[in-house]
DNA sequence: CGCGGGTTTGATGATGCTCAAGCCCGGTGG
DNA sequence: CCACCGGGCTTGAGCATCATCAAACCCGCG
């Protein structure tokens, strides 16, 4: 399990991990499964963990008064689900993550975070992942701010083709902030090409 | 000028500046003037610098092909002014900077942030901000995907009063992914209570 | 006084939502 | 083996929201 949170790491930061920071890492990433439909984290509660993927599928979701979903992100492998604001600041989350698919994921407890910010290779890790983040939600906020819903679909399925093929298309409409049937919609005139 | 930028610091960093990081910043924070529409950043430019206001107000926005603005961010005293993606990675920017008010601002070239990143202060400023960009973002992105124009609007009044006050309505209108004409009626509706 | 930028208003059409019904398909139990 | 069930997807009709285009208005400023 915790190799392939090393060889995430090596790859992606400009420093390398020496063999006590593996060692470290061992020690705060403890495995956990989920099945199906299992919650990582509930609304109402605090995200006491920052999970990272090794094999499987989440999403985060948030509901409103008339009890319908609307989903923030998709979470597969390599990915980090946790609620950060809540994670960060230890504030109610207004969000629910859980299972699509069963997985696999090494978590990390709020309380062991700064102990491991200490790794440089984690440091560098972060400013990588921050920009990264950055970049991705200005793209996602320029979508939602200039492109029809027919173009934003076709944009996440250049840019994202694993969250099509592995969740369904009723959760893809609710990420892209419209109903399942004008999605069905707007496929069948793709397909007519 | 310099003062403001200590002051923004030294209030939201857990660590505070030094004498001798005053004078590090004072050296690499360069002032600068722009009057009301001049250039900050220009699409298809590098963004060499990062900026921070100190007086005024500027908007970034991507054009689409048929040359119509998209606003992506307004920036008011106390923010951070840049293309967060060319900044880093040295790409051609995708968005135009310019400023909307005549504004004082300090600016820190790429060649030095290695340098002020290495002063204690601005690295838990770093995280702090990291983690406020990525509150807001989410905050903007569910409402784009849940919320109709209306809501949207009185969300922002409520969030970003000063935007409201200092930017003309079609720039608001931009900004929320709406015509200005959609905005002007939206708002008709609010009065007539 | 006239100009330019910003805002408003109206008419019309496109886009997307809601509600209701039916289809498809894989899994379960008789 | 078949019948049924549930989840997901599709289709259609009617309606709400929002965009487009065109015109007028408002107001500060040279």
């Amino acid at each position: 399990m915790h190799d392939a949170l090393f060889k995430y790491i090596n790859e992606r930061s400009t420093t390398q991990l020496s063999t006590n920071d593996k060692r470290l890492l061992k020690d705060y990433f403890t495995p956990k499964h989920l099945r199906k439909k299992d919650y990582f984290l509930k609304e109402g509660d605090v995200c006491r963990y920052k999970g990272f993927i090794v094999k499987g599928a989440m999403r985060q979701y948030s509901s409103d008064e008339r009890a319908k979903e609307h989903i923030l992100n998709f979470y597969v492998e390599n990915w980090w689900p946790s609620n950060r604001e809540s994670y960060f600041m230890g504030t109610l989350s207004e969000t629910t993550i859980d299972a699509w698919e069963d997985t696999d994921l090494l978590v990390l407890d709020r309380q062991h975070l700064e102990l491991v910010e200490e790794i440089e290779a984690i440091k560098k890790l972060k400013i990588y992942l921050d920009e990264n983040m950055a970049i991705a939600y200005q793209k996602r906020t320029l979508a939602s701010i200039s492109l029809p819903a027919d173009l934003r679909y076709k944009d996440i399925t250049v840019r994202y083709p694993e969250f099509i093929e592995r969740f369904p298309q009723h959760m893809i409409a609710s990420y892209l902030g419209i109903t399942k049937e004008t999605l069905s919609r707007i496929r069948r005139k793709l397909d007519d090409h």
